[in-house]
DNA sequence: CATGAATGAGTATTCATTCAT
DNA sequence: GATGAATGAATACTCATTCAT
């Protein structure tokens, strides 16, 4: 079981993820899936332990796609501040051109029962980790806060992108995400006060840009 | 039928609130809940339409109670600084000295189907108000950021707080979620950003209070 | 209990059959008929022992009135022909002259479950009597037939009736019941054949007219 | 498993027939009927939508079954009053050597709702046309009355077989329904009224051989 | 007599999962 | 490996009836 060989592994998964922003979590049975996939019900069960598990596989699928892809976003940017840019703007790229995964993991994925939930919270370590390791350097070179516990930045940065997808799936797309990039940036960067560091000399206004 | 007026709607909202806390979203059968409130499973029917309402009714509550604590919080403020930072702290308070509260919003509530979402979205709209008042006051003092749209800003706050609360559930309640005010309200307020304006020799340091 | 004084006995059985007619016998909850009657739901037991005890109530009540009405008909006839003719008219003016009455009886009351149905039937004697004697004395006086069983000829006259009510009902009164009664009488008297009195050696037709 | 050589649609109506008689409409659960016919409780749903839909089905495939009998005992008879004499005693034969059968069909089945009454209702249209053709023959062929609506006729007919039925199930079956095939047909055929076409002299006429 | 809040028994239906083929 | 027919556990909701006031 769990064996990823076969072309069927992602056909579930695929149908999996159709299903479920089509009909919603709760309405997403394991015969519509299969029946989607051009598979009997049964087979599920080949690939996958139960129905929570293919939750779960479909969800490990999808935020390995998000993390390598900020992974790559972030390429060889060295400086922290460029690195969280970048990831943030690769977060919302990533869901924002994919609306069908965005209601999936922002809203449907949300009502599993708390074990299900229980195993995705622990594969959002992996992106986790990404943000944990740039606020790390960040706060290593004296760039980032050390008033600020690093978990709690972690939460800021997480929490905000978290809402601001769900915002937009939940108002219908009704908005350009991918044009919240750089204000998002700004604000995690430097907060919600008027920057006013202009009295420094340079009339530099305290964009994102003058940081780097 | 004296709907909201007897002591027994309020004692089947407790009663939701324990079990579902106990025994998990799933698992909160109308007839535990009716039971640990000491009545008839059909007398639960004569204070609620049905199930999906009892719910509603018991997340519009708690939810009256937090809009109503953090408005106190805020009291005579006037600086809408000092508001958002006694926004911030009364959140944290209010879910924080209610662990099995914060449990059922964050976790267990969040399985409900989509009809019951959609009205717990529509309740948040209390609660998103009281935050945009505080920005829109702050943006038209100039203290806080105009560059960003007021919205994002909102999402900013509401989602460093939820997320904020959730990590704390889900550790098992293993921080101190209280002595996490201050920094959070300093990380929204000024960002992830080491704030250097200490460096022009007055001692303001960046700290909120230097904001007031 | 069943003290039938009050005048809040006839206004439960008003009540039972405009619910009953509106709602349907499924639909008809002793709450709403106490509603209907303008007294509580609990005074309901007051009058009758239980909802059969009403619906049985209910039925013998509007079934005397029946009754009353088809010996006031045949009033002071002797001839069991013309007796007869009466009540054929009486029964369907009776019933087409109360479409709410015809649609309980008919339609809805039938719905009522074995052990109601068996006190329905015990009731229906009083107007199988009333068919009896006239058939007893047509046999009798040898005007009417000897070669079937008194209680088939009975069968024939109720079966037709009823279902001449029920599909009057169930047709949406959309034809004149009132009109049927001739025919239904020399139908019942003279059978589906052609009658070919002809060879009597009057002209007269077979009407029932002819046979008194 | 298989029950009744795998023809489990056959057997759980067979089985909602059983309990449906011995328990009553009421009382005739799915799971009873599950039972009786050996199949798990679900899967009496892969079979039939829900239970008014099982209800339904099994009046059609008893109902079916009547009518082709019907019409196999009328075979090639030419004359219509022989048409409706065979239809008339297979009536009763078809139901009279079914007591089970008549239970369910002439008491326990009208308790149904009015929505799979109102379906029943229409099922009946199929026996009604065997009956309407039998009229409509007789009527242009000159020896069925033409005075009196063919409806009617019809309420005449089915009418008197049904409540000849139901009289039969109500008493416990304490009389011999088939010998009734004759007399309700003589009644039908010449009514109630001594048949006087003894002016040709003997006055053993009237019996419906004398119709043929 | 009258009230009406409270009671609690009773059941159709879904769908994840299995296993004989 | 695939199939899909069969399984059976699990639960919200109604409404006739009661009884304290």
């Amino acid at each position: 079981m769990s064996v990823r060989g076969g072309d069927k592994y992602a056909a579930i998964l695929d149908a999996a993820q159709h299903v479920i922003a089509r009909q919603g979590y709760h309405n997403a049975q394991i015969s519509r899936i299969a029946a989607e996939a051009g598979v009997a019900a049964g087979t599920v069960y080949l690939y996958f332990q139960n129905k929570p598990d293919l939750l779960v596989c479909l969800f490990r699928e999808r935020l390995n796609l998000l993390v390598s892809e900020i992974k790559e976003a972030i390429g060889d940017a060295v400086d922290p501040r460029e690195k969280l840019r970048r990831a943030i703007a690769q977060h919302l790229r990533s869901l924002g051109t994919r609306p069908e995964l965005a209601a999936v993991t922002q809203i449907e994925m949300r009502q599993a029962d708390t074990q299900v939930q229980q195993q995705i919270s622990n594969l959002m370590k992996g992106w986790f980790a990404v943000i944990d390791q740039i606020i790390a350097e960040g706060q290593a070179s004296g760039l980032f806060t050390r008033e600020v516990p690093a978990k709690q930045i972690r939460n800021l940065i997480f929490g905000t992108l978290d809402q601001t997808v769900t915002a937009w799936v939940m108002s219908g797309y009704k908005f350009d995400i991918l044009a919240l990039a750089e204000p998002t940036y700004r604000l995690i960067a430097h907060g919600v006060m008027q920057h006013r560091e202009g009295g420094v000399g340079n009339g530099d206004s305290g964009s994102p840009e003058a940081d780097l």
